[in-house]
RNA sequence: GGGGCUGUGGGGUAGUUUGGUAGCCUUUCAGGUUUGGGACCUGACGACCCCGGUUCAAAUCCGGGCAGUCCCA
């Protein structure tokens, strides 16, 4: 007896993942995109909401390992912009400058800030024992992309947060690289059910001014990769153009080790949507909903006190242990609350009418397997495991997906199936400094895909030779089309 | 970077071929009756993306711009 009505999704996600994309996001109340200005959207509050609760978590993590928050800046002067030149050189085509203030320096709005907040490193370093240094601060950053833009995937304002640490040796630094993929694991996989794949980038692939990058490619259901945080060994490069040095034990002057990492909350967001979202709407993560469960009051004229009341009170004592829930007491029905609260993908729903009262049970309803039960009120205060279960579900769906997804190959052709299947291939490949970027450009040409890394996280051995030249592999890559 | 498609009340659309009256559904707002999976009645608000051109007359034709969207590199 459903209704199709134009507030529902009126397509499948499996059958065209673009246009739920696009639908979902306005549907849920997530973005409003007629803001009219490219690559600029507004984010409504249910998205905003959904934000918070993951910048939250993102910063407790970071915090906990002993970051230090702070807030920079939106505009570097030019001439801080111009020290590293490698850094310039990559994104000089992306920045907006602002350049109507008189008998100024140009401003760049930020793309990224490294060149703002080194300059403070160089005055807040002196001694070893200022060492480590790690700061990271929440910010929205511009870059002009001259690619399509598409919201919350790719737009030129991005809502993200950067880490940026300062160490006495590259020993140091090395380890905050593994530190912070440790972070995504923790806070992008765990808590919101986004898995990946940490890859080492190609040479030819890395942050401008870095010395190597670690990115974590994550799988959207069109079956192209996408980045999500990245972090980034930048040695000695930054902290010799903008002179953070410090004294050693022996009174020696060197330069800092520094590591920059970021994930970016409004990308993580897209992830989160179109990893756990189905053909009814979203699916948020317990750990990240604003709302863990709604209390959808069912009444009539006599009852509807005695039920609002009785809402009330479960919503009080839900709060009081920390559950996150609200009771929707407006005048909709009944049927068309739990329709807007789907697509909206609030976890749990609570039921609450003259039924339940009788016989003293409750029902709940479970958002991703989309069944109803009977809860006893006692019960309903376990609902945080209920929520753990609930994550775990998805987590273990959204990587198995991914699992699923990446297959070995030894052949051209069969690495061209593969990303004709829209899957991800695993190959031996000769070198992933500049001695193989004539056979990763073979493969974007012919291929039409990218080399996307090594892993990260562990060693693969390859064993036999390059999937393209056939000259032998020193690495293990992965190939994946990607946004 | 290249190309295609699209732009009509808040949302979805008809009308564009053949220039002349902006129609429908939905949302929103007000009031009333309702309330266990997208209720109903009555009434109201609300639109031709922008700039220029052709014309007696432009949503419609032409040019440019802006925005959205898709495909390819």
């Amino acid at each position: 007896m459903i209704k199709k009505s134009q507030e529902g999704l009126t397509v499948k996600k499996d059958e065209d993942f673009s246009e739920w994309y696009s639908q979902i996001i306005e549907k849920a109340k997530i973005t409003d995109l007629r803001y009219n200005v490219k690559g600029f959207i507004v984010i409504r509050p249910w998205g905003a909401r959904i934000m918070e609760e993951m910048y939250d978590l993102y910063e407790k993590a970071l915090q906990k390992k002993d970051h230090q928050p702070t807030f920079f800046p939106a505009v570097i002067p030019e001439k801080n912009f111009k020290k590293e030149a490698s850094h310039l050189k990559g994104f000089t085509p992306e920045v907006f400058w602002l350049s109507k203030i008189k008998g100024e320096d140009r401003l760049a709005l930020r793309p990224t800030s490294e060149t703002a907040m080194y300059q403070m490193y160089a005055f807040w370093i002196r001694s070893h024992r200022d060492l480590p240094l790690k700061i990271y601060q929440r910010a929205q950053v511009f870059r002009y992309e001259t690619k399509a833009t598409r919201p919350l995937i790719r737009g030129r304002e991005f809502y993200w947060i950067e880490a940026h640490d300062c160490f006495a040796t590259k020993e140091e630094a090395e380890q905050q690289v593994q530190e912070d993929i440790q972070t995504t694991e923790e806070v992008m996989h765990q808590k919101f059910g986004v898995p990946f794949l940490p890859m080492k980038r190609p040479q030819w692939d890395k942050f401008a001014g870095a010395e190597y990058t670690v990115g974590s490619d994550v799988l959207m259901p069109d079956g192209k990769l996408i980045q999500q945080p990245s972090t980034h060994l930048l040695g000695q490069n930054f902290s010799k153009a903008f002179d953070v040095k410090f004294k050693d034990e022996n009174g020696k002057e060197q330069f800092v080790w520094q590591t920059c990492y970021g994930p970016a909350i409004s990308r993580m967001l897209a992830s989160v949507i179109s990893t756990h979202g189905d053909d009814y709407g979203l699916i948020l993560p317990f750990s990240i909903s604003p709302v863990q469960l709604i209390i959808i009051p069912i009444f009539n004229k006599e009852n509807k006190e005695k039920i609002l009341s009785e809402s009330e009170k479960i919503k009080e004592r839900l709060n009081f242990t920390g559950i996150k829930s609200e009771i929707d007491a407006s005048e909709k029905r009944p049927g068309e609350k739990y329709y807007e609260w789907e697509l909206k993908g609030v976890p749990f729903r609570l039921e609450i009418g003259e039924k339940e009262l009788n016989e003293k049970q409750l029902t709940l309803f479970i958002r991703d397997i989309r069944k109803k039960q009977k809860i006893s009120l006692k019960a309903l205060e376990n609902l945080k495991e209920y929520g753990r279960d609930f994550d775990k579900r998805l987590i273990k769906k959204a990587d198995q997906l991914i699992k699923e997804r990446i297959i070995d190959c030894k052949t051209k052709k069969e690495l061209k199936k593969i990303i004709d299947d829209k899957k991800i291939a695993r190959a031996n490949f000769c070198s992933v400094d500049e001695k193989g970027e004539i056979c990763a450009e073979y493969i974007e040409k012919e291929i039409n895909a990218e080399v996307r890394g090594t892993r990260a996280d562990k060693k693969e051995r390859p064993k036999g030779n390059c999937i393209i030249c056939g000259k032998s592999a020193k690495e293990v890559v992965y190939i994946g089309k990607s946004y």
